[in-house]
DNA sequence: CATTATTGTATAGCCTGCTATTCAATGCTA
DNA sequence: TAGCATTGAATAGCAGGCTATACAATAATG
């Protein structure tokens, strides 16, 4: 009786989140972003003035983590909230000059980490590669969401 | 200009360890045991009364990591410490009756939960997931370790 | 309209990563 | 052998996951 984590797709799936999470947040640093805000980032980008209950939605993560994530973010002054206009639980999450200053550079640096981990692979099987990982993903999220009866 | 998480390794990995994480961790629970605390019982079950140092090597945990496992799981009457017969600095890290009894149930459920995860594919294509991100792993682990010119 | 349910955030407290620091014990070497 | 370097562990402090609570604001319902 043993386990193997050599073959245990969730251990490798951590390891390789752990060494990817490291790079990022290396070649992130001179920015002064981390990777959490670097996605949050990536969200405002695209649209900005959310609320944070869109970004906790559009990212994956629990509404309290989002709450933490913002509150550095704030620290660190790469977003500002104002009061939502019609809502006065909610507010609207935007973007500083600072940070929207740095989308150019953190976008290419991701870009180029994300590479970087496919490079582990010959070119020939990478698209297979994230095809397999994103339904596989698709298919925990699934199962996530499902009770067991 | 933007990033398609959808299509990062990175980031799918990321979710697919944190998926794989919490339903690791719900299906542990009922044993008392942590998913990390599961890794290192696995080092134990295989050969017990190693040192912390080489349950750090083995697990590929930073040494702090591993020494706040350790504590936790002393906490939680899973491992006892004894006194290394020729190097006062370091300890036997020794399990105790109670994991010892978990081994079945624990390896069990692991294993469980991994086929849970590769059944997001479909059966002709799962021997070339693992190895494909076996080959990922490896490579990433390769870049860490190397300093850039 | 008054109650009740739901929703948006914040907070507390835990786990597991990490780096940096410290300290004692051991090992090496001039 | 004295002194310096290395090694095994512990500790402090931070990030970013999580659950569970709390609370105010809004929505829905009787």
């Amino acid at each position: 009786m043993n386990f193997d984590k050599t073959r245990s797709a969730g251990v490798l799936a951590s390891e390789l989140a752990r060494l990817y999470g490291a790079e990022l947040q290396r070649r992130l640093a001179p920015l002064g972003l981390s990777p959490a805000q670097f996605l949050v980032l990536s969200e405002l980008w695209a649209e900005d003035g959310q609320t944070q209950r869109t970004l906790t939605a559009r990212i994956g993560v629990e509404q309290a983590t989002m709450a933490n994530t913002l509150a550095r973010m704030e620290r660190d002054s790469l977003i500002a909230r104002a009061p939502h206009p019609d809502d006065r639980r909610a507010q609207i999450v935007r973007l500083t000059e600072a940070a929207r200053a740095l989308e150019t550079a953190a976008i290419g640096t991701a870009a180029d980490v994300n590479q970087a981990v496919i490079e582990g692979l010959p070119s020939a099987e990478r698209e297979l590669f994230l095809s397999m990982l994103g339904r596989i993903v698709m298919a925990m999220r699934g199962r996530d969401t499902k009770a067991e009866p």
